[in-house]
DNA sequence: AGAACATCCTGCTAGC
DNA sequence: TGCTAGCAGGATGTTC
């Protein structure tokens, strides 16, 4: 499932293949996929034939910028992807099932593929309002983190809610929440409100630690059919992961990894090596 | 305020 | 082996 580190490596992919080019076409076959508009024409007006300047990313928002400011927003949701081919090598036959949306430089073909059409396409002029949520858990220092942390001091949340919500930390998902909450040794349902100040530091710290380590592995592909990147790679970091998706696996301490559900989510972790913050400060 | 749940959707899988 | 019910999840909206 895409999550920051997914988004970042087809941003890091796109952005030498799209810098500089025009959008020469744009059609979609899935009214779902661009959704926020009344057809695909209205999107294909209004990005054909400009020039791309940069591809920007925040959080799990993908956006191709051109030089009039129109912003082309892409997000990947459950089960979103990007393929690109040569223009030269593209044969509209070969696409994948639930290829809903195509278009193109002078150079390259790009198609977006969503089984569960949960993703979409949209255009704005400026950046997307989404984009203004949140600080982006990846280009944040761990002292920005913190700060965020700081202001929710009082919060009965549980730490795992917290790191799912955009509004604060923008990018972080199922997987990389675990992750974290692992890292920083503290259990996914711990409330916020019992966290000290240095607690806060750790989790911020392991938020950078993991999403860092994340996107340099260009993300988790935790089945053979799940994450693949826009030249149908797979990423590495699921080698990695301490207990996202391994209940009943054994963590590096020994003690079985549980299952079970936070946030209405399933939630992964290690009774024996995350505390509630209480227990943290006696160890 | 915050948790829980339904919604959107299809592919996978656990369980008959 | 083959079928089906249930689960999975990002964001949003509703309900408790």
């Amino acid at each position: 499932m895409p999550e920051i580190a997914e988004v970042e490596t087809f941003r890091y992919q796109l952005e030498p293949l799209l810098v500089g080019q025009s959008i020469t076409s744009f059609t979609s076959s899935h009214p779902r996929s661009t959704r926020r508009h009344d057809s695909s024409q209205e999107v294909s007006n209004a990005v054909v034939g400009k020039s791309i300047i940069s591809v920007n990313r925040h959080g799990k928002y993908l956006a191709i910028v051109f030089d009039d400011d129109t912003h082309l927003n892409i997000h990947l949701r459950m089960s979103g992807r990007l393929i690109v081919s040569d223009i030269n090598e593209y044969d509209e036959l070969n696409n994948p099932k639930h290829s809903h949306v195509v278009f193109s430089t002078d150079k390259h073909v790009f198609v977006f593929i969503d089984p569960r059409t949960f993703g979409e396409i949209w255009v704005t002029s400026g950046v997307t309002k989404e984009s203004l949520k949140g600080i982006d858990a990846l280009n944040s220092t761990s002292d920005e983190i913190t700060d965020v942390l700081k202001e929710c001091s009082k919060s009965k949340r549980m730490l795992k809610a917290f790191l799912l919500d955009q509004n604060f930390l923008s990018g972080i998902g199922n997987i990389y929440a675990d992750e974290i909450c692992f890292e920083a040794k503290i259990r996914p349902d711990a409330l916020l409100n019992s966290l000290s100040e240095k607690e806060m530091k750790v989790v911020a710290v392991a938020v950078g630690k993991i999403i860092n380590r994340a996107c340099e592995l260009r993300g988790s592909s935790l089945r053979d059919e799940s994450f693949r990147d826009l030249y149908g790679e797979i990423g590495s970091y699921q080698k990695e992961h301490q207990v996202h998706a391994k209940a009943g696996e054994k963590c590096i301490c020994g003690s079985e990894i549980l299952k079970i559900k936070v946030a209405s989510r399933t939630t992964y972790f290690c009774e024996n090596c995350q505390k509630f913050p209480e227990r943290l400060k006696k160890l």
